[in-house]
DNA sequence: CGTGATGTTGAAAATCATTTTCGATTATAG
DNA sequence: CTATAATCGAAAATGATTTTCAACATCACG
């Protein structure tokens, strides 16, 4: 529930709070997984029935600016966002119902760095997701 | 220089071999870096100057579908195909001029399905890549 | 080597996601 | 409360990708 966070965060920024940006930040906040611009609207519009889809862009977009959601990368499609993490963490996504959870811990630096001196490279960034199954879908 | 084993392929699902898509199929084989549907385009067309766009389409989905290329996923985009690794590998790209690099060698699935049992995931696939600058985009 | 069945082509039209434009509305500083 | 500038949603514009279709080219078969 870091919707007022994130609220707050947005009027810092000088920006204005109001009906529709609100129905888009507590839809993306609360999404236990990453929602597509179309998921956040139909989602979205549940609270605040007059949203345009042109508003969940722009919100989506000023929410990805200020580090509080993030798009999603997954072989099917890659303009989903999520609720972004603290610090550095990668994610765990389930194939099934497509729930996003953040871990942290891996401590792969001297790997990378290693694998890019074979290559000639400056390793500067790296992607790690993993995908599987969560509990509730470990069946049918 | 895969080329031509990716034409016998072709040929081998019953695929025929037409001018058009010798051109898509070479410029793709042989590119140090992903390319873009259009830049394949681009690139193709200096070979068989009245390729379509359409082709390019049609002859990527092919390529895609017997594995003979791969969709990467950037920050700036995840559209653009890279010859296929041979079995399990992972890439390292140059932020600078793109250049991709197949790495392997990672044995990290220990890993991946520890952190799996503390969230109750199994744990079945990853994606690993890793960013950064190449020698030749060293400087500038 | 023909040659015909069938796969393939590129242009144009259709579709789909995203962005831009714009006049009406609304949040908020003062 | 009021004035002003930000924000809104509808509609139009854009850009990427897919579909349609009639002409064409490949290649299995004779
Ligand atoms: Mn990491
Ligand atoms: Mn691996
Ligand atoms: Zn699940
Ligand atoms: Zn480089």
């Amino acid at each position: 529930m870091s919707a007022k966070k994130w609220l707050k965060e947005l009027r810092a920024q000088g920006y204005r709070l109001t009906d529709a940006r609100r129905a888009v930040v507590e839809t993306v906040a609360q999404s236990p997984r990453a929602l597509t611009p179309s998921e956040v609207y139909d989602l979205a519009r549940e609270r605040y029935p007059t949203l345009g889809l042109v508003t969940v862009y722009r919100t989506l977009e000023k929410l990805e600016e200020l580090h509080l959601a993030q798009r999603v990368h997954q072989d099917d499609g890659c303009n989903a966002y999520l609720a972004h993490a603290e610090g550095h963490q990668h994610l765990l996504i389930c194939e099934k119902c497509k729930k996003a959870v953040y871990f942290e811990g891996d401590d792969l630096d001297d790997f990378f760095t290693e694998v890019g001196k074979k290559h000639n490279f400056a390793v500067k960034d790296h992607w790690l997701q993993l995908f599987g199954t969560c509990e509730d879908c470990k069946y049918g």
